[in-house]
DNA sequence: CTTCAAAGTAAACCCTCGGT
DNA sequence: ACCGAGGGTTTACTTTGAAG
């Protein structure tokens, strides 16, 4: 076979492979019609669809808040089982399965199918689940007057999922927000996707020297750990008291919540042969090795050698809520910023020099930059929500095996629809 | 077990469009 | 005019599975 239509033939069924997904997308759309036409589903869910991120997050809060409020409603009689919903209790995923489901959620109110997810408790659901005396089995479509199971226990690790998943949306989305913020001192063990400007930073004298972990073997992504915001934290002290005396309070400050505090090289880069500065007139250094590492892969073309390095000095969380250089925003809401400019000027002026003196070709143009830089941010973006959709799957699992089958089915289907 | 074509996946690159 | 978002196409690399 010709290697030319070799290629053609593979392209073409990656093709036929999005018109399926665009036909699952169709029969989602679908699903929810008829459910909605059969007054099955909740608004949200409709208004869900069209604004998709947003409201996943509406989603989340309407069935925490259903979820609660039906625990509230039935499980009054009981007061310390209403406790263990109140209490948001962590890191319980392994045994909540096997917990005694003596009670049921029951509403009282089985006219209503709603939830409302705009902050008013609204009608009661009757949809999760209605009590038959003797079935573990759950009814039919989400809104079915017939789901008799008794499954608290699962209902309770539900809503342990949706908080997680909430919390890890909210903490992407704090990214734009800073509403992140407040919740590191409470869990400081988490990762931080953004670490954010520091509460109180004295004036710098001087630019900040900004530093990249070495890479590691098995990824090279997982170098990145320089997000312009979190450039304080690997700031190394070039000369002056002052800055040295900062660095130490914002290290003492925030290490103890930033992960790859550990790996920050607090030491001045004169002290550390392997640093090497990026560019002259710039206070940027990356590690001797994996400058080295970046050289020998990806120097094809200067437009991946400056991809790279931005990867290296950018991690995901920080390239998806920047913007190239911030001068445009989207909407009021909208506290992105630009990335780094120093950082991106250092990458910059590297690339130049090193295109220049090795003579490889294609050294992105004047106007290259800021859309590789664009691109770039784009990527990280698809990234996580890749990373994002693992999240939605492992609460579909748990619908599917612990609640009810149309509703794990409904959920897959939806978070296609979202998240694809 | 090895080889290799086919298929899958993500990145790189390029372009257009709408908003400011 | 410029910026940022997003879509489409190409390229590079990995995985899969059938044949020998």
């Amino acid at each position: 076979m010709e290697f030319g239509e070799r290629k053609r033939r593979r392209k073409s069924q990656s093709f036929k492979l999005v018109t399926d997904e665009g036909r699952l997308l169709d029969e989602c759309k679908d699903l929810v019609r008829r459910a909605s036409v059969s007054g099955c589903l909740s608004g949200a869910v409709l208004v869900w669809l069209g604004d998709e991120g947003m409201e996943i997050k509406r989603q989340i809060t309407g069935m925490m808040r259903l979820l609660s409020d039906k625990s509230s409603r039935v499980y009054q009689r009981v007061a310390t089982e209403q406790e263990s919903l109140t209490k948001e209790p962590q890191d319980r995923r392994l045994a909540w399965v096997h917990q005694p489901v003596p009670l049921s959620l029951v509403s009282e109110d089985h006219q209503s199918n709603n939830w409302n997810s705009t902050g008013d408790p609204g009608p009661s659901p009757s949809s999760i689940s209605t009590p038959i005396p003797n079935g573990p089995r759950c009814g039919q479509l989400f809104c079915s007057p017939c789901c008799m199971c008794n499954c608290k226990g699962t209902l309770q690790a539900i809503l342990q999922e949706l908080r997680a998943m909430r919390r890890i949306m909210q903490t992407q989305k704090g990214q734009r927000t800073n509403f992140h913020r407040q919740e590191q001192t409470v869990s400081p063990c988490q990762p931080r996707l953004s670490p954010g400007p520091a509460p109180r930073r004295r004036p710098r004298k001087r630019r900040p020297i900004y530093k990249v972990a070495p890479l590691t073997v098995s990824s090279a992504r997982r170098a990145a750990l320089t997000p312009p915001e979190a450039s304080p934290l690997i700031v190394a002290p070039a000369e002056s008291e002052e800055t040295e005396e900062s660095e130490k309070e914002q290290h003492s400050s925030t290490a103890s919540t930033h992960p790859n505090s550990s790996e920050i090289t607090m030491l001045p880069p004169q002290n550390n042969p392997s640093e090497v500065r990026l560019a002259e007139d710039y206070d940027v250094f990356i590690s001797k090795a994996q400058l080295d590492s970046i050289l020998v892969n990806y120097t094809r073309s200067g437009s991946l050698l400056f991809r790279k390095l931005v990867c290296a000095f950018f991690d995901d969380a920080t390239l998806a809520n920047s913007l190239p250089n911030g001068k445009r925003k989207r909407g009021l809401n909208d506290n992105r910023k630009g990335l780094d400019q120093n950082i991106v000027g250092a990458i910059k002026v590297f690339t130049e020099k090193y295109c220049t003196e090795h003579r490889i070709e294609k050294l992105p143009g004047p106007r290259d930059w800021v859309q590789i830089l664009q691109d770039q941010i784009k990527l990280a973006r698809r990234r996580l929500k890749r990373g994002n959709i693992l999240q939605w799957s492992h609460l579909v699992v748990i619908f599917f095996v612990h609640l009810n089958f149309n509703i794990g089915l409904f959920f897959f289907k939806s978070f296609i629809l979202v998240l694809g």
